[in-house]
DNA sequence: ACTTTGAGCAACCGATCAGTTGCACGTATA
DNA sequence: TATACGTGCAACTGATCGGTTGCTCAAAGT
């Protein structure tokens, strides 16, 4: 299974979750309260976050509180750094490019 | 149709398209050559990613170069930075306890 | 002990996805 | 004008997704 968290995130239900237990934490049964489907569905959810490491569990008695895994989010960030300064380095480029025909020029 | 920005950058290979022409505007046929796919699915790729904007395309004779839309990428910073946000806002919460809890200690 | 409650797991279903093959169309090039 | 090239579009396929229903199991409440 190729779980990673950009597909974690793709869908809105997951995201939603995330934005629900970044607060605090949360059972399934809670959770399930803010959506319009079976708790089976979001158990469901809820176990693809935790495989992808998002999201982490904490038993307590037979309820089990899911909370977010803040770390793991810093990994959209990573891609999205990486890609700005690709886009960076191609604006110096440009600019480069603008220096040197300004000198070509005279 | 439900694209949205998080969809589209769910799958590895569109990540991969956003990465390479982050760096400079290519064609379908150039960006597929960077690919173990035929063009046709780099191509289905393409639309997916101009459909939710991602991507701008400028046509130069018979050849179509394909450009990141920057702007439309900074839809995941607003996500993340919302998300930061209510992190933040749990982890005051948490330090008002805790002060409470001292407070109450006195 | 019996019943209720919270939760995970498995099997199924329709929808969507990523990829392929085949085709059509416009633009260069000979 | 005929041919090659670059591209998009449509139809098909197997895989995956999100959701439901039904089951089991363990912890709480009576």
């Amino acid at each position: 299974m190729r779980r990673d968290i950009f597909q974690a995130i793709a869908d809105p239900t997951r995201r939603a979750i995330i934005t629900l237990i970044a607060l605090q934490a949360m059972t399934p049964n809670a959770i399930a309260d803010n959506f319009n489907t079976t708790r089976q569905a979001i158990s469901k959810h809820l176990r693809i976050l935790t495989e992808c490491e998002l999201v982490k569990q904490e038993q307590q008695g037979r309820e089990i509180y899911y909370s977010l895994e803040i770390e793991k989010m810093k990994e959209i960030d990573i891609w999205m750094n990486q890609l700005r300064k690709i886009w960076e380095a191609r604006f110096n480029q440009l600019g480069h490019v603008l220096s040197t025909m300004k000198k070509t020029k005279k």
